[in-house]
DNA sequence: TGCCAGGCCGAAA
DNA sequence: TTTCGGCATGGC
């Protein structure tokens, strides 16, 4: 991968193995918008960017130092994808999900975000997941100035710990209100620990984190995979189990291993996209 | 209008 | 251990 740096921009090439329409589109993230030239803005650790592929490089408006410390980890960048398709394309219905997903990075994003995301995800639409998140924002994050307006950051565990159940209730969340309330005050007051669980191999950590109410296997295996980066993580939800009867043709997610969490992205992706119903 | 959504909890079997 | 009703809300 080449780096190459611009006026508060950068540059990195070649584009072939990033999609940011596959990446933030396939259901792993809620808070990255894309505008009719492809061009995504979003948040993560406190910093805004704006990414986009052309010409066959991508681009984001990033400084060297945020590139390094921040965008190269989050959006996986130093990962060769490609180097898993023969451990994919099993079949033929693996090889079309891999081919239609090409490009997919799974984000690292911050662990405290992705445990709300998917606990807000539980039983919910796409729109409606991306509305709540986006009052959880508006509501509570902090304030940053971004490409010449104010944009805000995902609340933090202390902030949302601070409130009472009534107060959340313009979120329209739902039951989902009490299970993200008990989620903040455990790591407000310490009771979880991130670096701890990222430190535990996956099924310890799994766990632990199960024990949160409101966190089941599907919501504790997004976390994991999504917030931990730990790839052997595999969250089975209503579409992987659609798509079951065709990938696991003589297949299993767990024949992946180390890497299942990846396949399983490129499988729930496709399935969903396509609409793929139950044999 | 009714069905469904990247489910989970607690009780019953 | 598996099954099942209830849960809040709104997108489609």
């Amino acid at each position: 991968m080449e780096k190459i740096l611009h006026k508060n921009m950068i540059e990195v090439r070649p584009a072939e193995r990033f999609s940011p329409r596959h990446t933030f589109s396939c259901g792993q993230c809620f808070r990255w918008r894309g505008d009719e030239d492809g061009v995504y803005t979003g948040i993560a650790y406190g910093k805004a960017a704006k990414i986009w592929e052309d010409n066959g490089s991508i681009f984001i408006t990033s400084d060297e130092q945020d590139f390094d410390a921040v965008w190269c980890k989050y959006l996986d960048l130093d990962r060769d994808y490609s180097q898993y398709d023969a451990q994919f394309c099993k079949n033929d219905f693996m090889r079309s999900a891999v081919d239609f997903g090409r490009g997919l990075k799974i984000l690292a994003q911050e662990p405290w975000e992705a445990l709300i995301s998917f606990i807000i995800s539980q039983c919910n639409n796409i729109p409606r997941i991306e509305g709540i998140i986006e009052k959880l924002c508006a509501f509570w994050g902090d304030e940053i100035e971004f490409d010449g307006k104010t944009v805000r950051t995902f609340p933090s565990p202390a902030r949302l710990a601070a409130l009472s159940l009534d107060e959340l209730a313009p979120l329209r969340a739902g039951y989902r209100a009490d299970y993200i309330l008990t989620a903040a005050k455990a790591v407000a007051a310490g009771e979880l620990d991130f670096s701890a669980l990222s430190a535990m191999d996956t099924a310890t950590a799994r766990t632990e984190i199960m024990k949160l109410r409101g966190v089941g296997r599907k919501v504790a295996d997004c976390f994991l995979l999504f917030g931990l980066s730990k790839m052997d993580a595999f969250p089975v939800d209503t579409w992987m189990k659609k798509a079951a009867p065709f990938y696991g043709d003589g297949l299993d997610i767990t024949s992946f291993g180390d890497v299942a969490g990846i396949a399983q992205q490129y499988i729930f992706y496709y399935a969903r996209e396509n609409g793929l119903a139950a044999k």
